[in-house]
DNA sequence: CGAGATTCATGTGAAGTATACCTTTAGGCTTAA
DNA sequence: AAGCCTAAAGGTATACTTCACATGAATCTCGTA
């Protein structure tokens, strides 16, 4: 028999660790939310009014990632979607996230986003901003309705294209005579509501939650209640579901790395024809896991981002010293731009391309007074050494070099 | 020796440009009465 | 005369460029002890 044929029988036979894999995606709902009691019954009780007709008030959600904000936010707003479709309540729960490239990282496409949720076609580009605010308000206004609008890393919004789109959002009610419309926004960044406008900030803000970091015990049951559905019994040796929320809790009590990392290190051990999950396992598990995240993210850049990043990649792996936005311009300009026939942008743009890769958490770029010798970003690695290495190797085959 | 001026390399804001796409409008053509 | 198609005119968003000014600590300068 050959041998890739043998591979195909031995899979078939083969025992699997998981029972039901979904349960540890970052897509999945569980029905308990363990350790957000708190938090599920807050926010329940601001958005509960829309039962009866009335506007709730706009929230805002801070907390670190991986603490259970979007997770508990679609859970209530679904839960209150429920009761409210038995009784007959016109109630709407939009859910929107910013951080989406082209689809709602501008003021424009957003709103248009909006606007083709309620069936309008709106073009890619054209029109006024006005008249997309209008074509949305129109397509709302139309019944008596509570609309719930969740705007999920509203932080990134903002920082990208400014605090003006908030502005705009205070007069959406004043701008509707029959339906409500209130806005949940959520916020990785704890203190950017702090540097917009007060007047704009009470309004937007009547309220606020704020979700702490899980502890690591906390993360544990998390973890436990969670590995009970997806896995085999007796897979997990002991020690794993301890070691993987010390991990977690390690940075900032993120739940869905926890998550990630006991998903992937059971797909590792599995493909290893291991019959349980090792501590080992763990460990390689941490290191893919940063490895994809990257790779997704590079997936999506567009053709100068990659050069840009590409010629940082390159030059922090080849040279000793300090690197800085100078150095890199050079050499994206005169080797890389040269050798992929490709216009090179202006300093002035590169700046601002360094700038968004450091908010995508691809680098590290701060800006730095060299005193006599400037003022300059001072850029450095934000990947492990093996994940740049393989980020360095997509990008050259994306690029064709 | 130390306070204040100078300097460098690039950050950063504002305004301008190119491109792609939109709606409106006016003219020309077709059609049906 | 009414209806329909087309192409030009006039408008916008976005990504990028151009222009011009801002930054901030190491270094320099010069008056003073």
């Amino acid at each position: 028999m050959k041998p890739i044929q043998q591979f195909f029988e031995k899979y078939i036979t083969k025992e699997p660790l998981f029972v039901n894999k979904a349960v540890l995606q970052s897509t999945y709902e569980p029905t308990v939310l363990l350790h957000r009691e708190k938090e599920i019954m807050a926010l329940a009780n601001i958005i509960a009014p829309a039962l009866k007709l009335e506007k709730p008030s706009n929230v805002f959600i801070y907390g670190k990632t991986g603490t259970g904000k979007t997770l508990t936010t679609t859970h209530v707003t679904k839960q209150l979607l429920q009761v409210a479709k038995n009784k007959d309540i016109p109630l709407k729960i939009l859910y929107v996230n910013c951080k989406l490239k082209n689809v709602a990282d501008t003021e424009y496409r957003l709103i248009a986003h909006l606007a083709r949720e309620f069936g309008k076609a709106i073009p890619p580009t054209g029109l006024p901003t006005e008249e997309i605010y209008k074509i949305f308000f129109s397509a709302i206004d139309n019944q008596k309705q509570v609309i719930i609008l969740v705007l999920d890393e509203i932080d990134y919004l903002v920082k990208k294209i400014g605090d003006g789109i908030l502005y705009n959002f205070t007069r959406i009610n004043s701008e509707l005579s029959t339906a409500t419309l209130t806005l949940v926004g959520i916020s990785n960044d704890l203190l950017f509501i702090e540097h917009v406008d007060p007047r704009i900030k009470s309004s937007l803000s009547e309220e606020e939650l704020v979700f702490a970091p899980y502890n690591a015990f906390q993360l544990q049951d998390i973890l436990r209640e969670r590995a009970k559905k997806a896995f085999k019994e007796g897979v997990l040796e002991t020690g794993v579901i301890e070691k993987c929320a010390a991990y977690a809790a390690r940075d900032h009590g993120d739940a869905r790395r926890a998550l990630d990392l006991l998903r992937v290190a059971g797909e590792i051990a599995e493909r290893q024809d291991s019959r349980t999950i090792t501590i080992a396992h763990l460990d390689s598990a941490e290191e893919k896991i940063e490895k994809d995240k990257a790779i997704d993210i590079i997936e999506s850049q567009p053709r100068q981002y990659l050069a840009v990043l590409y010629t940082i990649l390159h030059l922090l792996a080849t040279r000793k010293e300090k690197l800085f936005t100078g150095d890199v311009y050079d050499y994206y300009k005169d080797t890389l731009c040269h050798k992929l026939h490709l216009r090179p942008l202006t300093q002035r743009r590169v700046s601002d391309v360094v700038a968004e890769l450091d908010m995508l958490g691809l680098i590290n770029a701060k800006v730095v007074s060299k005193g006599r010798y400037g003022r300059t970003k001072e850029i450095t690695h934000a990947m492990t050494p093996q994940t740049a290495l393989r980020a360095k190797k997509l990008i050259t085959e994306k690029l064709n070099l």
